[in-house]
Order: structure tokens, then sequence, then C-alpha cells
DNA sequence: CTTATGACTTTCA
DNA sequence: CTGAAAGCCATAA
């Protein structure tokens, strides 16, 4: 399985109303290191996939949201994640997301 | 094979 | 927690 697909396998087990940081999924996906890779996959990811994944769930190590992808603005996840019920932070230009409450704790 | 890139992480200050 | 610098990994060209 390319890691594309298992990575996209894991973001959709995300839970609703809980996030994952990007080192977390690589290290699911057997790569404690390809964290950079793991946000690479989901900035490719094709239409029909963004559908059935929960990519807005996908946070870095500092509950912070950090894609620059313009079809995708961090305003959109953060309303997507509020939709789910998580709180989210709005500081000085920045989404920020309490992970010590929030963080999706593997299975 | 080598170089460049990015929705990251860790370490140091 | 913030910000800067360096490290890591898979993919594309």
């Amino acid at each position: 399985m390319n890691f594309f697909d298992h990575i996209v396998k894991i973001v959709r087990k995300i839970p609703n109303g809980k996030v994952a940081t990007y080192g977390q999924i690589a290290v699911l996906a057997g790569n404690p290191r390809a964290a950079r890779t793991v946000g690479w996959a989901l900035h490719q990811l094709e239409h029909e996939d963004l559908r059935v994944t929960p990519w807005h769930r996908v946070v870095n190590r500092q509950g912070r949201i950090s894609t620059t992808c313009e079809e995708h603005t961090a305003a959109e996840q953060a309303a997507l994640l509020k939709k789910e019920g998580i709180r989210v932070q709005y500081k000085d230009g920045n989404y920020y997301i309490e992970l010590s409450k929030y963080l999706w704790k593997d299975q």
C-alpha cells in the first residue's frame, strides 16, 4: 500500500469531534519522521478523496492549522471543526485547538 | 541518481 | 507558548 493511500486510510479513522497531528498519522502509517509527507499527501488528495476524508481534523503539533492551500483556507478548516463541536481559538491571524482536550487517542 | 519542495517536528533561545 | 534553524521523508522532474 502506498503511503498516500495508507495516510488517507488513517485520516478516515479519526473520530468525529477529535483531531490528530501530522506526526501522529505518520507514526500510524509506519514512518514517524514522515510528517511532512502526510501534509503533502493531504495536499495532493483528489476531490473525491477529500469528500470522504476528514482532512480538517489534521493539524500540526502545536494544534495550529498550517494549511497554505488556497482552496482550503484555515478559516474554512476552522469552520468545519467548529461544526463538529471542536472549540477553535482565533488569535492574531492563526487558529488554535486545545490538543490536550481534542487530540485523538489512537484506537 | 540528484535536486527541489512542502498542510511537519524537534531543539534551542 | 513563540520564533528561528536544522533535520527528515516521499514524490516529482
